[in-house]
DNA sequence: CTCCTATGGTTGCATTATTAAACCAGATTG
DNA sequence: CAATCTGGTTTAATAATGCAACCATAGGAG
């Protein structure tokens, strides 16, 4: 069995074996680093926005997303366990497990989003992008997504500032 | 009994094998593809995190991140090949390039706030998260992230719907 | 029931990526 | 001009990925 994060990375001059973890930022104190930590690597974001847009069986992930089964099946496990996707016995009444989105998975939305308006804006080749996000309503494009501060004001990157939090004596990495 | 396997896939011109590589996702049609193409490995979008926080230099990033200097100096190179950040030589005088983002890098602000949201939001053990993101005003906590229609409703997930962009008539590549 | 096929994986193994550490060149300091 | 700092590259190891083979279960045909 894989242990993702555990690893023999050689012997010190004395034969002792040296135990290293794979770097993990699960106890980073930078929240972005934390959901890398979750859905970082190269195809769990993908699988959910399969699962957001309805995909839902193993099978259907694997011909839409082109991975290996071996790695589909280890990344389905990991957002099994992150609590991102939930399996579920199949809705059609087949035999085999179907995995649904939690709303910790639903959460990823504007994550989504996020990457698919800078694609939009910043692609070298905005042409090849093959679809549109829009509201379900009236069927137009949405809008760029807006952070604003507690007032209301549309704030830009150059408007916020990091603050440590105040709650304990941690040092502060950023 | 398994044969021996070899993962060659073809070969160049001077008859060297092709060998597998790993996927790219560069073409996709899907622009959260493209997007985790430039930006969807480990360490790339905590090293624009850190650009944004105003990290500059090759020694300023290794320390805070981290990582072997080897990844960190493949990174750069990518990020700057994509884009994201740009060499300029040190404001200081110093001998050596500084890495500053460029506005495609700085358009990555929605997606780092997007995940630090993400994580605020779902993240097991939130009291570990050290930092709140403030209105530079008025130092109050910004507000979530925000997806409007056109007429400005607020759109949730589910209010909203993945269409076909209309190609040209030309360009019908199965 | 047996054979055949489809689905949903696991296993084996070659290749690639990541890592820590050693090394090195140019710039800065003593 | 030696020592040290900065910014990397090289080396050698482990971990992750990709692909095809294999397996287990379910359903249908004969």
């Amino acid at each position: 069995m894989m242990q993702p994060h555990k690893a023999v990375i050689g012997r010190d001059p004395r034969g002792e074996p040296i135990l290293v973890k794979r770097k993990s930022l699960e106890d980073a104190e930078c929240p972005i680093a934390r959901s890398l930590d979750a859905i970082g690597d190269w195809w769990s974001l993908l699988i959910v926005r399969d699962a957001l847009l309805g995909r839902r069986r193993f099978g259907e992930f694997q011909k839409s997303l082109g991975l290996a089964k071996n790695i589909l099946a280890a990344r389905l496990r990991l957002l099994v366990d992150k609590g991102i996707l939930k399996p579920a016995p199949a809705s059609d009444g087949g035999a085999y497990l179907e995995y649904v989105p939690t709303p910790k998975g639903r959460g990823l939305f504007p994550v989504l989003v996020a990457l698919r308006q800078w694609s939009e804006a910043f692609d070298e080749a905005p042409e090849e992008i093959a679809t549109v996000l829009v509201d379900r309503d009236k069927g137009r494009p949405v809008r760029k997504l807006e952070l604003r501060a507690q007032d209301g004001r549309l704030l830009g990157f150059a408007d916020t500032v990091l603050r440590p939090k105040q709650t304990s004596v941690r040092s502060r990495r950023a």
